[in-house]
DNA sequence: TCAAACTTTTAGATGTGTTTAAATTGTTGA
DNA sequence: TCAACAATTTAAACACATCTAAAAGTTTGA
């Protein structure tokens, strides 16, 4: 590698100072038009490299993002980090993404490695038992968070989510209009915001439409495939006889078909499944799963813009926004059966 | 936000130089024990910060490293991927992610903004098309590459990925096996190296077992789920009629399985489908699909010690390092059905 | 022709941590 | 008591781009 080329080498290779190549190449008004062309021109030829970390240093704006999640590799946060991305990538600013798979002191290294890299701001999804402190820490040190999907109590700032009692609730609603009345809730955990607002939206609908909620048929575990796929064993055995599942997410309901299936039970005749998220992949399981679109792209990009907006400015809203979810009604649910005598 | 503290702020308040401080930080045996202890406290009780792109000003190393795959949401990569962040993580390094989605620019530009970064190195499963270039704007820059699932023609890094060839015969071979004789090959495409090398496992499997290649049974498409559904319509009306399909990856077979499926075909019974990669979900999928592991954890641990080493100055070794596949035979495949008399 | 008013360019301080050579302090032993 | 040596600490240069105040160069117009 030759010598590294720097300011200094422009400004010495055209005989100018380090003043005026570096406004000129920000584009500076300062700068005469011809001497910019040449202090371009030079600075392409030289393979000259900017560095950001000096630059930084006296601007204290690095560019740089953090986004931290549970989990990449879980399509419903994938959807929401592409959303981001693209919104994010339109001001050029660069993203380091991290999963925290809800280890709180993950999560906090990361936020640590974030200012140490002097961080601009950072968008979370908070792993479950964040302290208020450690979205503190990133904003006393002047870098603004973003929440996105979860909520931390005592946190005043700009927090993004589906309404998941209203969207768990237009499936529950979508069984019992089909005539379903004993319906399980599959997978998930009641330890964080969105899980206590979802089992709310279920019961809420089943109260509303008078039916006896049972405890019972509350089915909770893993968010994923696997976990609603090893859930279907509990499910067909429950003493209640359930007719119907809401699921968690998507993943949960796709595994949990997978598993009725592997019993020898069709899933859209025998059984009704609902999903949660609309992923890409709802669309195209057998059978196709009926689900509840909880508006992934929209979180993403509001959240992306309310970070933007705060690092320009202009206060972002703090508090809470909703995104409401939607229906969207496939092959996976169907009519209650009228169940033969010998059942 | 309190006056920022730096190391200035520690050494004045003990009544030490920044020197001294510094060195305490960072464990260096020339401060004396007790000197340490106090400036390690006050930095605690002050709630210093440290300021990773000063220090890497002076040091060079900014302890960023830049992983860029087509696309973090494939599954593929991001179980690379997470490979990939245990083995840095261990070493305290931040990684920054980016897709690319096949664009080259787009890569180009991560590239360029890890430059700016001071990043120490880059992880990359190189874009379609990349040229050797770009591979040599990163090295000439003092950032060493690595090459994960792809190669680049003339490019002498170390690069790590799967036979394909030989997994992919092993898929053909166990198909032959079990009497298939007229096996399509779904998904994905020849302009890649990947892509070469999964048709030539593929043919010559074909060739060995004195079967005649037909290159009407080679449909190409995008290596997702929706483009292996939609490949089905196709597969299906094959003037050929394909009892068995060698898919591009798992991802596709699934897509395939399920347009196969809405067919009304029984995916194991009269038709046989392998994948590739044996991603998590192929094993929940319904069939369990048959398919070849591509060794991703082994893939993404690979390369990234390989950069650690190469930072470290122990050179790695340059050139390709393939990891074998290995079959792994679930539902999806059966033995050949017996035409009826009025097929 | 020369002061006033621009337009360009620049000197030099700044941001924060690292590092080396040198200074300071302490200890040992003759 | 003092040279020699070891243990600590520090001054100051350095990494590279930014930015303000001031200097230098041009143009305008009376």
């Amino acid at each position: 590698m030759a010598q590294k080329v720097k300011l200094s080498t422009i400004a010495e290779e055209l005989g100018l100072s380090t003043a005026t190549v570096s406004l000129a190449l920000r584009d500076s008004p300062l700068v005469a038009d011809s001497t910019r062309e040449r202090i371009k021109e030079k600075a392409i030829e030289l393979g000259y490299i900017y560095n950001r970390r000096a630059a930084s240093l006296r601007t204290s704006r690095s560019g740089i993002i953090g986004v931290v999640v549970h989990d990449i590799m879980n399509p419903f946060y994938a959807e929401i980090l592409r959303a981001i991305e693209s919104e994010l990538d339109r001001s050029r600013q660069t993203f380091i993404l991290s999963n925290h798979y809800d280890s709180v002191e993950k999560q906090r290294n990361f936020i640590e490695t974030l200012l140490q890299l002097g961080g601009d701001g950072v968008i979370m999804s908070p792993a479950i038992g964040t302290p208020v402190n450690d979205i503190k820490l990133a904003e006393d040190n002047g870098m603004p968070a973003i929440l996105i999907a979860r909520q931390v109590a005592g946190a005043d700032v700009p927090t993004f989510r589906g309404d998941d009692a209203y969207g768990i609730a237009l499936a529950t609603n979508h069984l019992i209009s089909l005539g379903h009345r004993n319906i399980a809730m599959v997978g998930g955990t009641d330890q964080t915001s969105t899980g206590r607002e979802r089992y709310k939206g279920y019961v809420d609908a089943l109260k509303k439409a008078g039916i006896e909620v049972d405890p019972g048929l509350r089915i909770p575990g893993p968010r994923t495939k696997q976990g609603g796929f090893e859930a279907a064993v509990n499910f067909l055995s429950m003493p209640q006889k359930p007719t119907a599942a809401v699921c968690w997410n998507d993943l949960v309901a796709i595994g949990l078909m997978n598993g009725i299936s592997r019993a020898g039970l069709t899933v859209g005749v025998d059984i009704s499944v609902t999903g949660y998220d609309d992923l890409e992949e709802a669309a195209i399981a057998t059978p196709a799963l009926t689900t509840v679109y909880n508006g992934q792209a929209d979180v993403g990009r509001s959240a992306a813009r309310a970070l933007l907006d705060k690092l320009n400015g202009s206060s972002a809203a703090d508090g809470l926004h909703l995104v409401k979810p939607e229906m969207r009604i496939r092959q996976s649910t169907a009519p209650l059966k009228k169940v033969p005598a010998n059942g």
